[in-house]
DNA sequence: TTGAAAGCGTTACCAT
DNA sequence: ATGGTAACGCTTTCAA
C-alpha cells in the first residue's frame, strides 16, 4: 500500500550502495588489503587486527561486491545447469526437482551460485551457447542432452569444465554422473522370479536412449542368469509414457497370453499395463505381477500400489556438482564416471502368484 | 579419456580470457566509449563507424565481461528465485518444473539471469537473505512462502523489488500472482451441480494457506448459488495429500453416507478419495462423482481419469517476471496483483448419477 | 604481519 | 558523433 517509505528516508543503509572494503578499512584503522585477507581467511593477519576487522564488519554490515570480486579473480563463483527436455520426464515425474535440490544443497555448501538455463527455441540454444561459452559461469551441467547435442562437445573443446546427467547416448569423452539402471532392472527382475514367477515380460523404454536400452539389458541378464528362456514375445517397446505402457501390454498379452508378471522401465509404463491388465481380465498381482521404474509419487496411488525401483535422484545432483567442483578447483580434465545404486522398493503389485498379501507402502 | 589436449594447444582462444573492448577498439580503429555504444546499442553511432566496430567484433568474438559492466552499472542482471518447499508439492505434481519453465522463458526474453535458490536449512535460509540482501540480484521472486516467513518484508524494507508466487498467506504488501483458485473450485462445483448431484462433499486443504481456504470459499460459493444447504458434515480437511484426502473422505462416508459428488482440493486427495470410495463399494462416477484440482498427470492415469481444475502455471511464471521487470526497471514500487483464470478438465470420473458415460481424455 | 599501488573490463561524463 | 578519462570495488604482487 504506502510502501515507498524505503525509497525517501535514509535511515536504512542505501540501496545497492552497501558498505565498501575501503569504509571497512577506515572503519578498523587498517588498510585495504588487511580487509580482504580477513575476509577471505588468509592465515598471515594477527588475531588482533582480525578481530578488529571483524568488528567493523559486524557493524557496517559488509558484504563483499561479487561483481568486483568476480573481475580480478576471473572466477564467477557460479555454474550454470542446463536441462534441456522437450517435455516428457519435465513434467510427469519430480525428477528434476529432486535433481535441482541435490545440486542446490551441495552447490550451497561450496558458495556457488546456480544459474538455471531452460532453452526451449532454437534461438534459445543459440544465446545459451554463447552464454556458457564466454566464461560466464565457471562450469555447466548438462542434465538431458539430446544425443546429438553438440553443446557438450563445444564447451569441452574450449576447457570450460562439463559434467553430465545420465550417461550421453553418443560416447563423448565427457564426465557423467548415472543411475546404474542395468543393476536395477536386474534386481526388480530377479524379485520377480523369486516370486515364483516365470514368464516375465518387458515393456522397455527407447533403446536409443542409454536408460531405454540399460533396462532392457538388465531384465535379459536377469532371465539368463535364472535359467529362463529368452522370449521375444515377451519384450514390447514404448516411450516411458502412460499411453506407450498400455498399449505395449496389450501387444504382449496377444503374443503371449502365458504371460505371468511385467517389469516396465518407468512408473507411468507399469500404470498404462495395469489398467490394461484389469481391463483384459487379468488380477493385479494374483495374475500378474507388476514392477516399475524411479518410485514416484505414482507408484503409492496406484490400485494396488506399485513395486518399483528407487533412484538416488539427490545424490546424483551431489554427485555432479562434486565432479564438477574438483574439475573447477583442481583444473583436474580427466574423464570421471559415477554409478549410483538403486533400491528396490516391494509393493503390493508384485506378489507370488494365485495368492495375495498386503505389502503396501513399503518404502 | 585423452580430453587433456584442449588445454596445451593454443589454437582456440584461451579460455576466460576474451577479447576485451580494447582489444575490439584497436581493431576497429576507434576509442572504447565508441565500441561501448555500439555493443550497447547507443543511437549516437555513425552507421558506417558501427558497421565496423560489428565486423571487429565479430572477427573477436568479442563477449562483454559481465563482472565488469555489472560492477560499474550496478546492475547483475539477474534475478533471485526463492524456492522454499518442505516436500510438499515440490515433489508431487510438476507445479515447479512448469513455473520455472515459465520464469525462464521469460527472463530469457529479457536477457536476464535466473539464479535458483532452494534454501534447507536454517543456515541455508540466513545466508540465502544475507545474500539476496546485498544486491546480488536486481529483484527477487518468492514462491511457496510459508506463512510467518520474514523475507518478503525484509527486503521490501532494504528497497529489493519482490514479487511473490501465490497470494501471500499474512497481508503483506507485496505484488504477487495468482491462480483465481476461488474461480476454479466454484467452476468445479457448478459442473456437479449442473450434473445433478445434490449431496457434494469438499476435500479442502489447509485453511493457513490462501490455497486451501480459497478452494473452500469457492465450493461454498457454487453451492449458496445454487441453492443447496450449507451442510457443515460434507467438509472435510486434509493437506493436499493422498492418505489426508483417503481419511478426509472415510469421514466424510460416514459423517454423510447419502454423499453423491466430492471436489477434493487437490489431485492427489481426490485419488486418494478414490480408493476409499471403491473401499466402501461406491462406484465412481456412478455412485459418487469426483473432481479434482491441479490438473496434475495423476489426473489421467487415475482409474477412471479424473476430472480436475487446470492452472495456468506457465503463463503464472511469466507473469511474475513481467512484474518484476516493471519494479526493477521503471522503479515501480506500486504494488500490484494478478489473477489467473483456470479451466475445468472434463474426465470420466464426473458424470451424471447413475448413468455411466465414456468421457475419457477431455483434455 | 601490514600497506601502497597497480590493475581487472566496463560505463558514463565531459570535452571536442 | 567521437575520444579521453575517471570511477566501480576488489585482489594481489611487491616493499617495508
Amino acid at each position: 500500500m504506502h510502501r515507498e517509505s524505503a525509497l525517501t528516508n535514509g535511515a536504512t543503509p542505501r540501496v545497492g550502495r552497501g558498505a565498501t572494503l575501503d569504509a571497512v578499512a577506515h572503519e578498523a584503522g587498517v588498510s585495504r588489503a588487511t580487509v580482504s585477507r580477513v575476509v577471505n581467511g588468509s592465515p598471515k593477519v594477527s588475531p588482533e587486527v582480525r578481530r578488529q576487522v571483524e568488528r567493523a564488519v559486524d557493524r557496517l554490515g559488509y558484504v563483499p561486491n561479487l561483481a568486483a570480486r568476480s573481475l580480478v579473480t576471473r572466477r564467477s563463483d557460479s555454474v550454470g545447469v542446463v536441462i534441456t527436455e522437450p517435455t516428457g520426464r519435465l513434467f510427469n515425474d519430480p525428477f528434476f526437482p529432486r535433481l535441482l535440490r541435490g545440486i542446490s544443497a551441495e552447490l550451497a555448501a561450496r558458495k556457488l551460485q546456480l544459474v538455471l538455463l531452460m532453452p526451449e527455441t532454437e534461438p534459445d540454444e543459440e544465446r545459451l551457447e554463447r552464454y556458457l561459452l564466454s566464461g560466464h559461469v565457471d562450469g555447466v551441467i548438462l542434465v538431458s542432452l539430446h544425443g546429438d547435442d553438440p553443446l557438450p562437445g563445444d564447451l569441452l573443446a574450449r576447457g570450460i569444465p562439463v559434467v553430465i546427467g545420465g550417461r550421453p547416448a553418443t560416447g563423448i569423452a565427457a564426465s557423467y554422473v548415472d543411475v546404474d539402471n542395468r543393476d536395477g532392472a536386474r534386481a526388480a527382475v530377479r524379485h520377480l522370479v523369486s516370486l515364483g514367477r516365470r514368464r516375465i515380460a518387458t515393456l522397455a523404454g527407447p533403446l536409443d536412449m542409454a536408460v531405454g536400452s540399460d533396462r532392457l539389458e538388465g531384465y535379459r541378464d536377469a532371465l539368463a542368469e535364472s535359467g529362463l528362456p529368452h522370449d521375444r514375445r515377451l519384450e514390447a517397446h514404448g516411450e516411458f509414457t502412460y499411453e506407450s505402457g498400455a498399449s505395449a501390454m496389450r501387444r504382449v498379452i496377444h503374443a503371449a497370453p502365458d504371460v505371468d508378471a511385467v517389469f516396465a522401465a518407468s512408473d507411468l509404463m507399469a500404470a498404462g499395463a495395469m489398467s490394461v491388465l484389469r481391463a483384459a481380465g487379468r488380477r493385479v498381482p494374483e495374475d500378474v505381477a507388476v514392477v516399475g521404474f524411479d518410485d514416484s509419487p505414482l507408484a503409492v496411488t496406484t490400485d494396488p500400489p506399485l513395486t518399483s525401483v528407487r533412484q538416488p535422484v539427490e545424490e546424483m545432483g551431489g554427485d555432479l556438482v562434486r565432479l564438477l567442483a574438483d574439475a573447477i578447483d583442481r583444473e583436474i580434465r580427466t574423464v570421471r564416471h559415477v554409478l549410483l545404486s538403486t533400491e528396490l522398493v516391494p509393493r503390493a503389485s508384485s506378489v507370488a502368484p494365485a495368492q495375495s498379501r498386503d505389502n503396501a507402502h513399503g518404502g
